[in-house]
DNA sequence: CGGCTGCTTGATCGCTCTCAAATGGGGTGG
DNA sequence: CCACCCCATTTGAGAGCGATCAAGCAGCCG
């Protein structure tokens, strides 16, 4: 609880969605006010239950999401890149986290005391218009995955679901865009809304018709026509 | 578009979340900047596509909000409440609208222009952190439902989404809870991600069972902990 | 090299969708 | 006021997608 918190890249901080638009005293404050940290993989940086007390800004990696139902089911919520927020759902109320964030690759990201970020918008409104902005953009998000799963087959949601993951989190390499942090068959499953079993078989079947070349925790992406023409369902 | 609008009773505005904890200035100010509108039932406030310039609060009555998917699949996005914003998320960005919003009921309702909002969220912050709070729920609320529709078999998502539209539109009667819209199986099963035959089905089930009795776009709740019970599979 | 963890693959079962057709309630127009 | 028609609902039969159960395989780390 007494780690040291490196100083603060005002220039980085302002390259976040958050805080668009502000000007330099208003970032000043801003940056006084967070500590910047560190995750490696696996690591926690809120669980499911917790009193959510921080609010979240990813600066570097991805973050993962994901809930657990009273029956033991998992499921992804979202994944988290480099800009967003992150915690910032149950701000006001001092409820509980919802799900647990964890890190997926290494990560760097601001923290803020939910009391002090609040303190921050009533100063700043721009803040919290850019948090609406990018909540707008959540549930929007979330929203269509919703309707995904309520009226497609479930080949055509694992091939949203592995086109969104390349969009925000693929590096283009020789031969295709490798998405750039450990991803397994389950993760995949629950942010499709399936088993592993039958996203392992779907992958296998991909992975001969040339679509993808995929193995240990690993998906890359060598024909996103393909996959876009079964996301779209264009046969 | 030359209407006659009614005045506008700053009290009742005053009810709105959005508006909570505004001094009596802030609010004559909202409430001078609103036209307050009514909707008979089947008619619309705006319709999936249309250019997203408006931003409204429902003050009666109950607001169905639906999707239609490329492939011709409709979806029930959520009911709005009194109280609630609706057509917010597209707010910024003068994007389109998502979806299309129809009166369950007779409806009573504000509206502003959005660029208009704009400007009192940035004079008035408690308005922008209040929206936050808003979408917030909002968010939350689309995230369980995604849940319980990844891990949850039908019969469990048709009791939730009963006992939900009975929380917020339900009307204690004789013999029961009454949901006070015209609510078909058709808009059921959209709400739960089926069919209306699956739903139709469920539903005769229950009646024989005692838990609810229904008709006619119609659905009363008789037994809401046998409900529960159903949608928390306690058996 | 051994064990663990993640992946593959086969076989089976059943929930729910799909297709089809009949029924009935309610509002409208004559 | 009655008859008709439309639309919501009910009900049946059948098929298939995907979950579940059950082994066996393979990459990776210690």
């Amino acid at each position: 609880m007494s780690e040291k918190y490196p100083k603060i890249d005002v220039d980085h901080l302002a390259s976040a969605r958050l805080f668009q638009g502000l000007s330099a005293e208003a970032l000043e404050k801003v940056a006084g006010n967070a500590k910047y940290i560190k995750r490696d993989i696996n690591e926690y940086f809120f669980r499911q239950g917790e009193l959510a007390d921080k609010v979240f800004v990813l600066g570097e990696g991805q973050v993962k999401v994901s809930k657990i139902t009273p029956e033991g089911h998992q499921i992804v919520a979202r994944y988290v890149k480099p800009g967003d927020v992150f915690g910032c759902v149950p701000l006001f109320g001092g409820s509980k986290y919802p799900g647990t964030a964890t890190a997926a690759n290494s990560c760097f990201c601001w923290k803020w005391d939910s009391k002090t970020l609040y303190k921050l918008m009533e100063t700043f409104p721009k803040i919290a218009i850019n948090a609406l902005e990018l909540l707008g953009e959540e549930l929007a998000h979330i929203r269509n995955r919703y309707t995904e799963l309520a009226t497609e087959r479930v080949e055509r949601r694992v091939a949203h679901s592995v086109l969104r993951l390349g969009k925000q989190a693929g590096k283009e390499i020789a031969g295709g865009v490798l998405i750039e942090f450990p991803l397994s068959r389950q993760d995949l499953a629950e942010l499709s809304g399936t088993t592993l079993h039958t996203v392992s078989r779907i992958l296998s079947e991909w992975e001969t018709r040339g679509l993808i070349e995929s193995g240990r925790q690993r998906v890359m992406i060598k024909d996103p026509q393909g996959l876009i023409a079964i996301a779209e369902d264009l046969l």
